[in-house]
RNA sequence: GGGGAGAUAGCGAAGCUGGCCAAACGCGGCAGACUGUAAAUCUGUUCCCUCAGGGUUCGGCGGUUCGAAUCCGUCUCUCCCCA
């Protein structure tokens, strides 16, 4: 398995560049494919993980996607879990310090990125290591050798440090070695190219420093767009929840993305999608014009990215399902079960926001009332407004809470 | 080391001449209407408790008082200025 060389250095640099914000620099990047084709010399592409979300996302997979791109044209990917690093917390795009996790958290973590990344790289080309391997071993005089190569206006000159400086938070010292480490995680790997989101830029830049401190040939940086998230307003993450899982289901995969704002559905297009880039301007034009729906244009893109986390029919059907539940407003095929406890049960009747509560659709008993008053709760289809009411239970019984919460209520026998 | 400012519900931010404060307002969240599932818009709601009532809140602890987010003491944390 060598080098690509069925594709010419130009068509492989637009592959490269589809979606990309920024790469640092072309021209390196160019010479650096060049020497690599001649000499049948892989890149070696970087691209750290950190292990706090252990979930993967569409938001993560926009640049795993473009990794998969390197490993087809022959290149070597390596993976850093930054385990050592998420101790420290990275200080990116955070207006605040992030909390520190524990080892025993970040090792379950990465062990559920390894399972995961599987899905779209390929893992017989992919390389995993974990940063704790050298950072953890270094000395306190290595530290300040290595702190030596950069200075603090250069450290601090990133937005993060300086926007927290000025609105009085506090940025911690262990924050602003951060950088630090990640760029030497570059060195250590002798990186050609790192890959990370436009919030990685300064991360990825300080490898380029470091590097070249090094005597090494600096690394080219790729940076990828963050995703915007399904509320159309912040970058796709879990923490946010405005995200879509690679493991979820069809369903809801498909569901969630016809839930994008219609701004969102050619930027999706491109980052997630392998339609090709004339097709989705084709579709764009459409859709400015008034002659593509948006809601077409919707399923396209639904149908496209479920296809390509699982098995080609699973779109379709999933396409069906939407349709049933949003627009023909039947109920979803399946309901998950929710056990309710007899303990508050008095003459088989139980108060309705009992129900809602233990079916975690509200998180107060407080919280289920204003529900009720509100008018989202319907019992069997039926919609009910007293918040006092005390229903006879009975099993099978479907919960549904606004628009999208189903609950088949089954009595536990505890 | 010295001087100063501050910590209020998910976030931002009023209140701080003691009672009318479960605490203005904005954002976010949730729900209803409207729709193409959304978005935008309008309306309602947003500590807990079976709730026309009750209970626990305003960094922690203790005190003054009939009564404290509001006054006093102390502790913890943060920021700024000077060295």
């Amino acid at each position: 398995m060598g080098i690509s060389k069925d594709k010419s250095i130009d068509d492989q640099i637009e592959l490269i560049r589809r979606g990309a914000v920024e790469v640092i620099s072309e021209d390196e990047l160019r010479r650096k494919l060049i020497t690599a084709r001649d000499e049948d010399r892989p890149l070696r592409v970087k691209l750290g993980l950190d292990p706090t979300a252990p979930d993967i996302h569409l938001g993560i997979a926009v640049v795993l996607r473009k990794l998969r791109l390197f490993q087809d044209l022959g290149h070597e990917v390596i993976i850093i879990i930054g385990d050592f690093t998420a101790a420290i917390g990275d200080p990116s795009g955070k207006s605040k310090t992030r909390p520190q996790l524990s080892t025993e958290e970040i090792q379950t973590n990465a062990e559920t990125y390894s399972k995961q990344y599987c899905q779209i790289l390929e893992p017989e080309r992919t390389k995993v290591v974990f940063n704790s391997e050298w950072l953890d071993r270094m000395t306190f005089s290595d530290v300040i050798k290595l702190t030596a190569k950069t200075t603090v206006a250069r450290v601090l000159e990133r937005d993060d440090f300086v926007q927290r400086l000025e609105s009085n938070t506090s940025v911690g010292v262990h924050e602003i070695l951060y950088p630090i480490c990640q760029g030497y995680d570059s060195v250590v790997l002798k990186a050609d190219i790192e890959m990370g989101g436009t919030d990685q830029r300064f991360n990825n830049l300080m490898g380029r420093d470091l590097q070249r401190a090094d005597g090494q040939d600096p690394q080219v940086v790729l940076l990828m767009p963050l995703l915007v998230g399904l509320d159309g307003a912040e970058k796709m993450s879990k923490s946010l929840g405005n995200y879509v899982g690679i493991y979820e289901s069809p369903n809801d995969m498909y569901g969630k993305l016809m839930s994008i704002p219609d701004e969102l559905i050619f930027a999706y297009f491109e980052l997630t999608t392998d339609v090709p880039l004339d097709e989705i301007h084709e579709m764009k034009f459409a859709f400015n014009n008034g002659e593509l729906h948006p809601k077409v244009a919707k399923q396209r893109l639904a149908r496209e990215v479920v296809s390509i986390y699982n098995h080609q029919d699973a779109a379709q059907s999933a396409e069906d399902y939407f349709e049933r539940i949003h627009k023909d407003k039947e109920l979803p095929d399946e309901i998950p079960e929710v056990k309710i406890s007899p303990k508050n049960f008095t003459d088989g009747k139980v108060w309705i926001a009992h129900i809602i509560a233990e079916s975690n659709f509200a998180q107060s008993s407080s919280e289920a009332i204003r529900l009720v008053r509100q008018g989202a709760v319907k019992l069997n289809g039926e919609r009910i407004t007293n918040d006092k009411a005390r229903i006879e239970f009975q099993n099978d019984t479907v919960l549904q809470v606004g628009k999208r919460k189903f609950a088949r209520l089954i009595l536990s026998n505890t």
